[in-house]
DNA sequence: GATAATCTGATTGTCGACAAACTTACAATA
DNA sequence: TATTGTAAGTTTGTCGACAATCAGATTATC
């Protein structure tokens, strides 16, 4: 007697955090971005109702900011929020190749196909200069780690943190913008969990995410003209920050 | 020119979210309890609306399920969660020590009194046998220590872990239970840090997570078909994001 | 001329209501 | 007697509307 996974299907709810999420991911939500709640609900096709209820969990997720009869914000982040992200990222990642190691043998190797996968990606991202495919890859490679390496509640979480840092990308520059040396990088894991060595496995991503708070961080938003102004003035800024506003309650 | 912390009212859904997450760790909203909005909306003194906004809050925080058509339920933890939760709170509680130490002298010595105080409830509610009392300084001990020795994002993520825990023990024993061996414990994180020895607050921390799950899973309750199984069986966490299907475009 | 007070327009926060969906109970049939 | 079909009842999911609130602009005052 087979055993068959419940039916479930997603609510209106799950719809439109997905459909935000995504647009927050691929930049046509860049933070700092200030919506209204009618005109986004109509854009969505939904009334005002669940559509908040969709801005409570982006809320609680750390990826949208209420700022209290503003509507929403996608939030903004700010360089201690890129070192504090990573160092959470530091302490989870790295980890997940022990646990991909002690898999069998048979899904062991789907992990390696499938993070092979998304490494081919990331190269050909980089020969064709295409940042955001670059970047794409790049999420899809940490995710893998994280459904294979670890439960559905740390799958979400880490997931919930890649889109966090894709913000700070978002925040620190711009656009998209990804260093070369990234796929290398990535090579290396691979190859760490090829060879089944779990200790050279942590110690790379523990480089490459210290590489990557200091390249997030080493140029500071020289804020020039165009968009970014207008954005960065749209929040109302200066005294306090528009997230800091706003930030779920309780410890 | 004193520099004023901006105000920040609590909005109606902060409200309802914060007092529903008092019940659920006092033990008023055991895990596998089910409530019906209107019934839960009525007894808050709101109207649905914003209590369904705070239930996709506490849901995304992993306190609720929200199974569908059938309000919303208390989620009833496993023990596979029971280790995954203490895996995460490995890999982050440990460091904290370290984070401590490298805190101004002023700082350090606030700290310690304040986990000095929580110690010293914890004997107390030993001494009286108040498991309660006890589980509750067992709590702010541990938020204590996220509230100094990390941002707020990861105070916010380690508060909603302990709560987990709280429903960890609610679901394994139906009862508060904490073991004797807690306070002894807890005296030798605060002894380490005053002897600034970092290292070894991390390996004490570490011991007791490793105790604390031994101690959680010892007993598996057995788990009468009832109720929370079912529920539970609707609910297990959310899906990939494979199915996704398409919203209805704009009118 | 700059600061303060007032007004207005727009948007949110909240509520009540309706219809669809689901559960449960009951009846009918094999 | 067990199983399937049917119907009623309850609850959710969603929407539309109203009023309080706030931001921005305008006017008045020192």
């Amino acid at each position: 007697m087979g055993r068959l996974a419940p039916v479930r299907r997603a609510s209106t709810v799950d719809l439109i955090a997905e459909r935000l999420r995504e647009a927050v991911v691929d930049g046509s939500l860049p933070p700092g971005t200030v919506l209204g709640e009618a005109e986004l609900a109509y854009q969505l096709g939904v009334s005002r109702g669940p559509l908040r209820e969709a801005m409570q969990r982006l809320t609680a997720e750390g990826l949208l900011v209420i700022p209290r009869r503003r509507g929403l914000a996608v939030r903004t982040m700010t360089p201690e929020d890129v070192r504090d992200i990573h160092w959470l990222r530091a302490r989870i990642e790295p980890e997940l190749g022990r646990r991909i190691l002690t898999l069998p043998a048979a899904e062991r190797r789907t992990v390696l196909a499938e993070l092979g996968a998304e490494v081919k990606r990331m190269q050909r991202a980089l020969k064709k200069d295409d940042a955001r495919a670059l970047g794409d890859a790049y999420l899809d490679f940490h995710r893998v780690l994280a459904a294979w390496g670890g439960s559905l509640r740390l799958a979400r979480m880490l997931g919930t943190l890649l889109i966090e840092t894709r913000l700070c990308t978002f925040s620190m520059f711009e656009h998209f913008e990804v260093h070369r040396d990234l796929v290398a990088e990535h090579v290396g894991f691979v190859e760490a969990l090829a060879a089944e060595d779990g200790e050279r496995f942590e110690a790379l991503v523990q480089v490459h995410l210290e590489a990557e708070v200091r390249r997030l961080l080493a140029e500071p938003e020289d804020a020039t003209e165009d968009e970014s102004d207008r954005l960065l003035a749209e929040t109302p800024g200066e005294p306090q920050p528009l997230d800091r506003l706003d930030l779920p309650e309780g410890l």
